[in-house]
DNA sequence: ATCAAAGTTATCAACTATGATAACTTCTAG
DNA sequence: CTAGAAGTTATCATAGTTGATAACTTTGAT
């Protein structure tokens, strides 16, 4: 093992409880994530294509997919995502669970 | 009247389809608008009390709630409001009407 | 009508997301 | 195994959001 993926550290980190914790703050960012992938690969288009249509490109794409809790996007940039791929944003506003 | 209130540029500017119609692709903000203030005032806060919770001013609490099309917020900043008034926030996406 | 509280708007500095480019890694078909 | 496609990461310039301040308008209570 040459070196640490990405996929191993996750697997590592989840397995301690403070770790576990930390990472459900940084679930929301990470839910959209994997929504983003998620549409795209079911409209069935790559990165590049989608940075064809919101005139950019694709490591941009990749960077918003891959946004992060330190790396906020703004609400326009996921709308013109959503799109692209053929969908309407809405904001879910849910009573808080703390 | 000395000078036209925006309650009144609205009324009027409804009542012409054409501009009707460019209201209507600003509705998703504009009903933003309306959740984040309809929250606020359910959790019987005004938006200095909001702003002293996140650290900032009243003036930039009232900018993100008249958030309009041109100035769109980043997600991270909804999301902060949201906490505020006891909510969590999601994206929700719904096939594009079109 | 008056006063204070609440909300708005304008402005500028500071910060951060986005666009573009390039080099890199991962994945997959052949 | 190999070549090309797809996705990632780093970097810098640009554009746009946010923070702070101050002056203003609106609202509500008396």
């Amino acid at each position: 093992m040459s070196r640490p993926t990405l996929k191993e550290f996750k697997k590592k980190a989840l397995s301690k409880k403070a770790v576990n914790d930390e990472y459900q703050s940084l679930a929301p960012a990470y839910a959209l994530r994997k929504k983003l992938i998620a549409l795209r690969q079911q409209a069935g288009l790559t990165q590049e294509q989608i940075a064809e249509v919101l005139h950019t490109k694709k490591s941009n794409i990749s960077r918003l997919e891959n946004a992060n809790s330190v790396n906020s996007p703004k609400l326009s940039t996921i709308e013109q995502y959503a799109n692209a791929v053929g969908y309407d944003i809405e904001i879910k506003f849910t009573p808080k669970r703390n």
